[in-house]
DNA sequence: TTGGGTCATGAATCCGGCA
DNA sequence: TTGCCGGATTCATGACCCA
């Protein structure tokens, strides 16, 4: 199956379509101490050019959770009494400019990716749709992997509507022909089949060429391979996790992410970082990690955060 | 927010778009005895351009499930022995094919919705994105309500990849700017929020401006607000509602939908009725159904589905 | 309670057109 | 003729839900 099929590619298209300009922000980097840990402070866009050109090592996952445009600015919500702060802008002048920005650092993105990587991009569920179309010309049709579903809970609203409880996932190979990092996760067994089978694996028997039975074996289940639909909580308010940082996302869905898709030793590259939460994970995971952010007050959170595990980082020139 | 911001239209684009002919079958009308349901045999763009034409009165809820872009033909199941048939083709040229036919059908559905009405579409996962795009085109950005996701378990396959274990069901509305049809519904109560609070109510306390604690009342809570992602079990393959009719869906998954959005006497519309799964709840929960098929197969299940609830279609002449 | 019967899977294999 | 490529077919699969 392809988009091409008969030569006839579908894409997004609106007038004027323009290349989005960095912003002309000098780059700054900090490095953890040993070494396995970067944080550029800047454009991404600049340090993406910059790490292309550096040619870096690739990532084995990239994790990007880019604004949603909610055309709003976002504040931080601190703990006791202190004013908040705008940590970032999600404010754009229209829906193609906000698309120009994110195709421009997919297709960086993309060159930074090793062949067996993974990018994840967080998306917003009204806007999840372009953006896909959007990455679809990028990586390739073929290339898209899974769109993931992350079911949370939160205080329902009273709205004559089904209440938002999803934020989607989309996940892209570099080279589908190649055969990707994977380490199967499993979830748990569904309780009709605990309550029929327990946790022993079944097997499937088969006689004259059809399926007759099943049969439980001696054999401990796993449990059932990870699906796409992901049941994780978001951070309760008063959660330890937190940071006062606006959009931070619980660690346990970045873990998933992590375990599944690098290796031990690889590098997690995460151009949107935030509060650091993937940061944070891939290090407690013992990832190698490259975060990129360009507001003072996620650098400012990133820092404190890994400051608290005992990580810090100190400046170095950039280009090393 | 809207996609024409500064008069930047975005689209999808493919070269060579044309609009898809009907087949000219003629059309076969069929109706129940109370007059309350109608079955139409042919082509849907034929029957909705009929239908436009005659004024009929507008739905209130059009659920439409179309072929999924698989490139197979999709063959009955039957229960014993007998000989298996091809009940629909899902075989098209290019996705551009594809979405042409989509496209034509749903901006036809779209002015035989009532103003409170919605239509819901199923779609699959990998296409699910670009039909996106073209309904926001046709029903307007702003039109769109929900992305539901239907969340079901099913057996597992040994893949380097997350299990695809859910569909997507795009809900528009025909008038964002007027009260939609809505009897809200609710679901079970998480496990978490049972333990905590069990099943009654809970009330904000608010003081001095500041939430200060949350506090159980008397009154029994009736769950939570029905969200956006629906855990609903397929149809296991012994279940007495199969029909063997390929990709039939569970009654319940009808059933929250018609129960939600549409009141008793009101009229579901569904234009590729398949199995039949929308008509026969329509008509279990006292609604008004118009169904639409172009397969001998899907109307033959149908007939029988219908009879054997003790409703009995007789052929009357198309116009009436 | 226990066991049957399957899947709009996904991988492996086959096959036919083309160079 | 033969090898390659891609579409189409078939084959292994094991947890799920209902009777």
């Amino acid at each position: 199956m392809s988009i091409r099929s008969k030569g006839r590619i579908i894409s997004l298209a609106w007038p004027d379509r323009t290349e989005p300009r960095a912003k002309a922000f000098p780059i700054v980097k900090r490095l953890t101490e040993d070494r396995r840990g970067v944080l550029f402070v800047g454009d991404n866009l600049t340090v993406l050019d910059h790490l292309i050109a550096e040619k870096q090592t690739g990532a084995s996952l990239i994790y990007l959770d880019p604004p949603f445009f909610t055309q709003r600015a976002h504040e931080t919500m601190p703990r006791k009494g202190a004013a908040s702060e705008v940590a970032f802008s999600d404010q754009w002048e229209s829906l193609a400019h906000y698309l120009e920005a994110i195709a421009a650092r997919l297709s960086r993105l993309r060159e930074l990716l090793l062949p067996h990587g993974s990018l994840v991009l967080h998306v917003d569920t009204k806007t999840s749709h372009y953006v896909k179309v959007l990455a679809d010309g990028i990586f390739g049709f073929d290339a898209f992997a899974s769109e993931i579903v992350w079911r949370y809970r939160r205080w329902p609203s009273k709205t004559e509507n089904f209440q938002r409880v999803h934020d989607v996932l989309l996940r892209y190979r570099k080279d589908p022909s190649i055969a990707p990092r994977w380490n199967q996760g499993y979830e748990a067994l569904a309780a009709s089949t605990l309550k029929t089978w327990g946790t022993r694996k079944q097997r499937a028997v088969v006689e004259e060429g059809h399926r007759k039975r099943s049969s439980s074996t001696e054999e401990e289940s796993k449990g059932v391979p990870l699906g796409d639909v992901w049941d994780i909580g978001i951070l309760a308010p008063v959660s330890k996790e937190r940071t006062g940082y606006p959009s931070q996302k619980p660690e346990a869905l970045l873990e998933r992410l992590v375990n599944v898709l690098t290796d031990p030793d690889d590098l997690v590259l995460d151009p949107y970082a935030g509060s650091g939460t993937t940061l944070a994970v891939a290090h407690r995971l013992g990832r190698q990690f490259v975060g990129i952010d360009e507001s003072a007050v996620a650098i400012a959170t990133i820092e404190k955060r890994l400051a608290e595990k005992g990580v810090l980082l100190t400046q170095v020139p950039a280009g090393r």
